[in-house]
DNA sequence: ATCCTCCCCTAC
DNA sequence: TAAGGTAGGGGAGGAT
């Protein structure tokens, strides 16, 4: 089916979803959840009161989730920026009365050795806890979490996902992301504390005002974490503390004063690792953690490292500690030869706006439809989200990806998780999203319309359905129709085929509209596309992606990353580099030519090892004069 | 070469 | 009851 040059989709393949992998922590119990909660999920009224099909329902989901609230607060860099706004305020009122307290204008990184900058990792101690027990100060030196569920609800069987856990519930070994009641396990007597997302706002924008005052510069990690550049404040510090002889580490003494200004501000606890690198600092916020402050020299890495396993790095997580296991045999840093990737991170400064590469709203928990209108309507309701949100970031965009999850034919239908979307097959399709006269959009219409019929196109049993998601891409901004990626085609027609002015969606011919309960497929969720509608016009896919050919794993995912610079624009943003694993050279002379060109990731790294002939991971081992090479 | 599509992965 | 979002890096493989 082709209209105006948008070929509409035709069903596609799906993946695996598990409630077991790793994927997300196993923390849903095999066993369903308690009676009362069966019950009310059964009862007709009940579901449509509080699942996707209620009115009301998309709202009151973004209100209350907090992954959304992290999300969003992330994304806009509004809290960042009125910080900047403060801690300028309060420079000037300081300069005013002593102009020697108030920092200078920083040395640009760039100029600086790296093994100069000092480099200082903030977050705060089980931030969500903290800032409940504000309020509840009998709660503290007790294990407490935040959650949703609160007292005895649900009993012993809260399948309610733990935000946040005090230090105090984790030496019981409850983790933050743990469902309740694998916490209860671990430790019955653990009290619960509510959200207080607003609070949370409050007490970040307090502490980024603080670090916003001293940062040369400042790259925000999320609410409650952030890493800045103290070069110039700590050597000021330094060179007094030369004078008058005093055995200190000024950088140490200068993170301890930033964590008491912290807690006067907030009453909270941060935690504040230091080094000469983000890796580094990161790596000793860990271990200052709760309440402390720890500095890791360059003398210190090479003993550090050695105890290190790989998934301690930021950015390496189980599937590369799987590669390794499976590659090199062993998943010990030292063992391997990320153990040299302790270097500095490059601090090159980009200039232009955020750029946003796409923007999606999507919902995989309550999700249960009992008819293709109650599934039309709830897509339909999506797009108007992910419009608005275009709308907010001003951007318009070419292209759009549904996101599906379907319950997994042999899943139960009721997820271990309460109303979670359990054990699915997922399935994705991107298209072509053609605005009026062919160009980017950010109209709900348009972009309803389109989510719908690539939905459409699947054919799924709407009561199978657990999980939506909608996300644009090839972004350009909304005033001025210019493709942020100067390469990319403008869409997947030409001029010439382009309508003059928007077709009127009634007009479009009705394709797919029903989410039919045949689909011709359904084994291992490889997919054979009905023959029928739209098969001659969309091209059946040659493979399943069972059968494709095994992904490697990733790397290092340093983004763009909200960057503010004293003396710049607060939208400045800089981007912290890949590390550059900084192999050994007789290591290089292994890799294939291919590899040594780029920048060499981790992933690649791992990948390729595999294939080159070696006989023991051992080969791989830094001698102690490469790492002092490359550790400073 | 450089894209597009579909996937995987990580972090908070 | 509970609220499993979101963006970006990056790889594989096909189209152009
Ligand atoms: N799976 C997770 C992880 C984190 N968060 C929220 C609650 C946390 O309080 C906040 C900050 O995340 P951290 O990873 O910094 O964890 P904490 O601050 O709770 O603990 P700590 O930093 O002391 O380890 O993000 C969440 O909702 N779900
Ligand atoms: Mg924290």
């Amino acid at each position: 089916m082709s209209i105006l040059g948008v070929q509409w989709p035709s069903a596609s393949d799906s993946r695996r979803y598990s409630d077991c992998q790793t994927k997300r922590p196993p923390h849903y119990a095999a066993d369903p959840s308690d009676l009362h909660a069966q019950r009310a999920r059964a009862n007709p009224q009940w579901r449509s009161a509080h699942t996707s099909a209620a009115p009301g329902f998309i709202k009151g989901y973004f209100d209350h989730s907090r992954l959304h609230f992290l999300s969003s607060v992330k994304l806009k860099a509004e809290l960042v920026r009125e910080a900047q706004a403060r801690a300028e305020v309060k420079q000037e009122q300081q300069k005013a009365f002593a102009p020697k307290i108030a920092p200078e204008s920083p040395v640009k990184g760039k100029g600086r050795a790296r093994d100069e900058r000092v480099i200082m990792h903030c977050d705060f101690d089980c931030f969500f806890v903290a800032a409940g027990l504000l309020s509840r100060p009998d709660f503290r030196g007790k294990p407490v979490v935040v959650c949703h569920s609160q007292g005895n609800q649900g009993g012993t069987s809260s399948t309610s996902e733990i935000a946040s856990a005090s230090y105090e519930a984790r030496v019981a070994g409850i983790k933050n992301g743990m469902s309740l009641q694998q916490a209860r396990k671990l430790c019955p007597t653990a009290l619960t504390m509510p959200y207080e997302f607003d609070r949370y706002k409050d007490l970040s924008l307090n502490f980024y005002t603080i670090l916003m005052f001293y940062a040369d510069e400042l790259e925000a990690v999320s609410i409650d974490e952030a890493l800045i550049e103290v070069t110039a404040a700590v050597s000021r510090l330094r060179s007094d503390a030369a004078r008058a002889g005093s055995p200190h580490d000024p950088a140490k003494d200068f993170a301890q004063k930033i964590r008491a200004e912290v807690k006067e501000a907030t009453g909270c606890e941060i935690s504040v690792g230091i080094s000469h690198n983000i890796l580094l600092a990161r790596l000793a916020t860990r271990r200052a953690k709760p309440a402390g402050a720890v500095h890791i020299t360059p003398a210190d890495v090479p003993g550090l490292i050695a105890t290190l396993e790989i998934t301690d790095l930021w950015g390496f997580a189980g599937s590369h500690r799987e590669k390794a296991r499976e590659k090199l045999g062993s998943t010990a840093l030292s063992e391997l030869t990320l153990y040299n990737a302790i270097r500095g991170i490059d601090d090159a400064l980009l200039q232009s706006d955020q750029l946003r590469k796409s923007v999606s709203a999507e919902i995989n928990y309550g999700i249960r439809f009992q008819s293709n209108e109650e599934a039309e309507a709830f897509i339909r309701e999506m797009g108007i989200t992910v419009a608005e949100r275009l709308d907010e970031a001003k951007m318009r965009g070419r292209s759009i990806t549904l996101k599906i999850m379907e319950r997994e034919p042999s899943a139960p239908v009721e997820a271990p998780k309460f109303m979670g979307h359990g054990h699915c097959d997922a399935f994705q399709k991107q298209t072509p999203l053609v605005g009026p006269g062919g160009r980017a959009t950010s109209d709900p219409q348009v972009i309803g319309e389109h989510a719908w019929r690539i939905v459409a196109s699947f054919h799924f049993d709407p009561k199978e359905l657990r999980g939506i998601g909608i996300q644009i891409t090839n972004l350009e901004p909304a005033d001025r129709p210019v493709s942020i990626n100067s390469n990319q085609q403008r869409s997947s027609f030409k001029p010439s085929e382009v309508a003059p002015q928007a077709p009127a969606l009634h007009a479009l011919p009705k394709i797919c509209p029903f989410l039919s309960s045949t689909r011709s497929w359904s084994k291992n969720g490889a997919v054979a596309p009905p023959r029928s509608r739209s098969a001659s016009v969309f091209p059946e896919r040659k493979s399943a992606p069972s059968m494709r050919m095994q992904q490697s794993g990733l790397l290092r995912h340093g983004a763009y990353v909200n960057s503010l610079h004293r003396n710049r624009p607060a939208n400045a943003l800089s981007r912290p580099t890949d590390a550059d694993l900084g192999l050994a050279p007789e290591v290089y002379a292994l890799l294939p030519s291919a590899i040594q060109r780029e920048q060499l990731t981790a992933a690649r790294l791992i990948k390729n090892l595999g294939a080159i002939p070696i006989n023991k991971p051992k080969t791989f081992l830094l001698h102690d004069s490469n790492i002092q090479a490359s550790a400073c």
